[in-house]
DNA sequence: CGGAGAATTGATATGTCTCAACACTTGTGG
DNA sequence: CCACAAGTGTTGAGACATATCAATTCTCCG
């Protein structure tokens, strides 16, 4: 949650490189629980600085599908989106990502990421190492059921996304894709009402397992009916409760 | 849990209801550790008797959608399927497990399940407690970890799933289906070119986002082309290769 | 035998994909 | 500052796949 001038500068104004590559700083455990929102028992060296952190800029990969697991990594701020690539080289968007959001889980058991994650804004992301070393350290002080736990969440995070794509109609699967996207805002202390989509048609299409031609003419559609109002990526939402009463 | 005379007769035919529904037994470390194929470090004391059995007969349901959690369910033996219930009443499958399968770790940190789970055959579970007794009891012979190794198991195979899924045509869907059944019997040592599935069209249909009839279609084409053989719930596959290559 | 659910198959309606044209935004370089 | 290119987003028309509705057969059990 620190961030001074300086780095402001080279993070978003987009310039001095090196240094926005070589930045490296420490998160500490207390950090962690505050971003995953973890009310569970933990240790008391909650502010020693133990966690690695490290930066990805947009459109750059934070790793790639089939590589070594070398950890979870949660994000600490940005978008970040996860996909599949098939044999044939066609790329299917699993999830989107924001702060808070833990990504590889899938790697703890296969010892390789199963997808590929890049970010879709520039981000900075925490390293959670989950190796023998580091369970002996943290033996006892509730680390690794906050690891588990985090594990879990990423199941139920799965599930809840199978539910939204699975709708009948596409538009249904928008009205959907919107309003996750509006209660994660919400969740984060933003506002449902307004915001920034940080990805493209395209990627939520592949999300939704539509066209990117059938997300526009749904969006438009939704924006005719006065239930939001779209332009470009900036999405207003002014009646959450049609929007979720479109069900049907 | 308790269940008469009569019901057991419509259930399985035969033999000894009373003995079927009261029976409780205890399973070993060793078999949980043998179920999950987990080949990580774990404790000596492999052979003690620790985690409860269960028995769910064909049509009931293991646990419902937020219920309280109550651990994780390893299949011992038997087909299950997980299902979530939207508001309108609809049903959505969403998993088809069988033995080695580990059901309800979306609880781990919801507190409650997130899914229903209903036996599709009679089945045989085992459960494995998460709760802090348990992890006190275990802090440091392995089964911790065993335990967030299985639960990011969960979230590959729900990645699998997704990918299967989100095929752009229904017949490549229901060829990707019969993959996924076929590897997953030739892993538990059964046969990967004959099988019987133990679920319904409508089931097949729901967890493919397509509906029964397109299933149904889909199967009698790939019939046609000689790929496999359908009879009613028989599958024989001819080509393997045919079908995987049926991608395109 | 009779009934209920499961599965197949056909005819039609409907929704989405595909292909195409165009407008808008952004960054680049003259 | 403008021209330009590349990427993004919108919209339309027609082709195609799937959903829907309906009729029939099959299978399993009582």
């Amino acid at each position: 949650m620190f961030v001074n001038n300086s780095q402001a500068q080279v993070f978003h104004a987009n310039s001095e490189v090196r240094e926005f590559d070589l930045h490296c700083e420490w998160s500490t455990l207390n950090e962690v629980v505050q971003l995953l929102q973890y009310h569970g028992p933990c240790s008391a060296e909650m502010h020693k600085p133990i966690f690695r952190r490290r930066r990805v800029r947009a459109g750059q990969t934070l790793f790639l599908m089939g590589q070594a697991f070398s950890g979870l990594y949660l994000i600490r701020h940005g978008n970040m989106k996860t996909a599949i690539t098939h044999a044939e080289g066609s790329e299917h968007v699993m999830s989107f990502s924001m702060q808070g959001d833990v990504l590889g889980a899938e790697g703890v058991c296969q010892q390789h990421y199963g997808c590929q994650c890049s970010a879709l804004l520039d981000c900075e992301v925490i390293r959670l190492p989950v190796d023998d070393s580091f369970f002996n350290d943290h033996s006892d002080d509730g680390v690794g059921r906050l690891l588990y736990w985090t594990i879990s969440r990423e199941v139920s995070r799965q599930q809840l996304a199978y539910a939204i794509t699975h709708a009948a109609k596409s538009e249904i699967r928008v009205a959907r894709f919107l309003i996750e996207q509006s209660e994660r805002h919400a969740t984060l202390g933003h506002s449902a009402k307004r915001f920034t989509l940080p990805m493209t048609r395209r990627d939520i299409g592949s999300y939704l397992n539509v066209t990117l031609e059938t997300v526009s003419r749904a969006l438009s559609s939704l924006n005719q009916l006065q239930i939001i109002d779209v332009a470009n990526r900036e999405i207003v939402i002014h009646s959450l409760d049609q929007l979720q009463a479109y069900e049907g």
